[in-house]
DNA sequence: TCTGGGGTCCTAGGACCC
DNA sequence: TCTGGGGTCCTAGGACCC
């Protein structure tokens, strides 16, 4: 029998800071957004807190000292590096595998007992990797998704047969399943449509009039009719983005300038990274959500002439964008930088008006490649074209509670005794 | 004082065309 | 008084996810 298994770390920002401090677990510890801002992972004694996820980190910060937690900032190249290593021994067994996101990866097998294999499987990246793993095996990923968090709440492991699907799966709260969100659960309770059943009870044909193509998909998927398959093949990617809230809003355009142009070099990093050129920028600035201003946000769009990465060719037209939308008095408190249209470099179709360009281009794409590759020795961002650091203090971001960086970087690496 | 960042997909509505 | 209909393409914004 063909099964969908959906693998996921537990608590895994929390548990990746667990590995290289031992000393925490069984404490409770969170870790924080960019900006020291929300929480966004928990350990199981903090959840047993009842403290939420997506908390602002201040509203709780004395629960947590009384409670003794222990305060992480997120170390994203922390969690990427623990990341490879979990899904590269589950490739090992599961070879065709699609990463679902940082922590979660979905792959099919057959088997007639599904739980021998997932137990071999989690038990080998323990082993392995140290992070603790929770697989959910049925024949859809919407119900997989489901019984992972079952998996979650028991053993680390779930199956359901049929029977229990019918016994058990019935009076599940809409809320609880992937795909439905706040807007999903409006729109289902307006049509007095809360739990599974419910939904299941309705003829395709009426959830199509009432919830469109993504109500049918998931009625489907409920039932455990497949319609998401599981596929080892990542699609393109259509866009790459860098945004950062200020630590400070601000009403100076040197200071949104300096950012803006940090967000560019982050851009052109990852196109470099992935060998992609992006056909269309767009720079994004805006006030504090919370703040009288929430609603000044602004927005310029630009396409280029020729699909590029170059550092010159860039960061002229994200200057131009940005002195058309920038508005004096505003105290803008984010700003980044949106590719679109990302072509890969051998695909590029060149620029019917571009003759002058290209040639403009292998000049430059040169000191852009020096640029690039002297960052990348002496770790970024070393020099950046038209920005010194003089106004990077103003907007930089808060993370004043960081690991050390255990695994990226050789002066940081763990010394054990014996 | 202090409220994340990076993605994808869908839909409604405007612009445009014949 | 009476002022088309149908199609495509694009974009902004919303919903959702981790």
């Amino acid at each position: 029998m063909q099964h969908i298994a959906l693998l996921d770390c537990n608590n895994f920002f929390v548990s990746c800071e667990r590995l290289f401090r031992p000393d925490l677990l069984g404490k409770p510890v969170v870790v924080l957004s960019s900006n020291d801002g929300c929480v966004v992972a928990r350990s199981k004694e903090i959840k047993d807190m009842g403290i939420p996820m997506g908390v602002p980190y201040f509203q709780i910060k004395d629960m947590l000292t009384k409670a003794k937690a222990t305060v992480f900032s997120s170390h994203f190249a922390l969690y990427r590096d623990i990341s490879k290593r979990v899904f590269d021994v589950v490739r090992e067994s599961f070879p065709d595998l699609e990463q679902y996101s940082i922590d979660e990866c979905f792959f099919t097998f057959e088997s007639d007992d599904p739980l021998i294999v997932a137990a071999e499987l989690k038990r080998e990246v323990e082993r392995q990797v140290g992070i603790p793993v929770s697989v959910g095996i049925a024949s859809s990923k919407t119900r997989a998704k489901y019984l992972n968090t079952v998996a979650k709440k028991t053993t680390g492991l779930a199956y359901w047969e049929d029977e229990k699907w019918q016994q058990e799966f019935k009076l599940v709260n809409l809320t609880e399943i992937w795909g439905v969100g706040k807007g999903r659960t409006a729109a289902f309770k307006k049509h007095g449509i809360v739990t599974v059943d419910t939904l299941l009870s309705l003829a395709p044909a009426v959830v199509g009039q009432l919830f469109g193509v993504e109500g049918v998909r998931l009625q489907a998927e409920l039932l455990g009719k497949p319609v998401l398959l599981v596929s080892p093949f990542r699609l393109a990617q259509k866009s790459i983005t860098s945004t950062r809230s200020f630590a400070k809003s601000s009403t100076s355009y040197a200071v949104v300038e300096d950012a803006i142009k940090y967000h560019l070099h982050q851009c052109i990093k990852d196109l470099e990274t992935m060998d992609l050129l992006a056909t269309g920028l767009k720079v994004l600035i805006s006030p504090g959500r919370y703040s009288d201003y929430a609603f000044q946000g602004a927005s310029k769009e630009i396409i280029l002439t020729a699909p590029s990465r170059d550092v010159f060719v860039l960061q002229k037209a994200v200057i131009e964008a940005l002195q058309a939308c920038f508005r004096e008095s505003v105290p803008y408190k984010k700003a980044g930088i949106l590719c679109t249209g990302l072509v890969s470099v051998d695909k590029q179709t060149p620029s019917l008006f571009s003759d002058t360009e290209t040639i403009h281009n292998q000049k430059t794409n040169s000191i852009s490649q020096t640029l690039l590759s002297i960052n990348a020795k002496y770790g970024q961002p070393l020099l950046q074209l038209g920005r010194t650091e003089t106004q990077g203090r103003a907007w930089q971001v808060r993370k004043e509670l960081e690991s050390p960086s255990y695994t990226t970087s050789w002066k940081e690496i763990k010394t054990v005794r014996s």
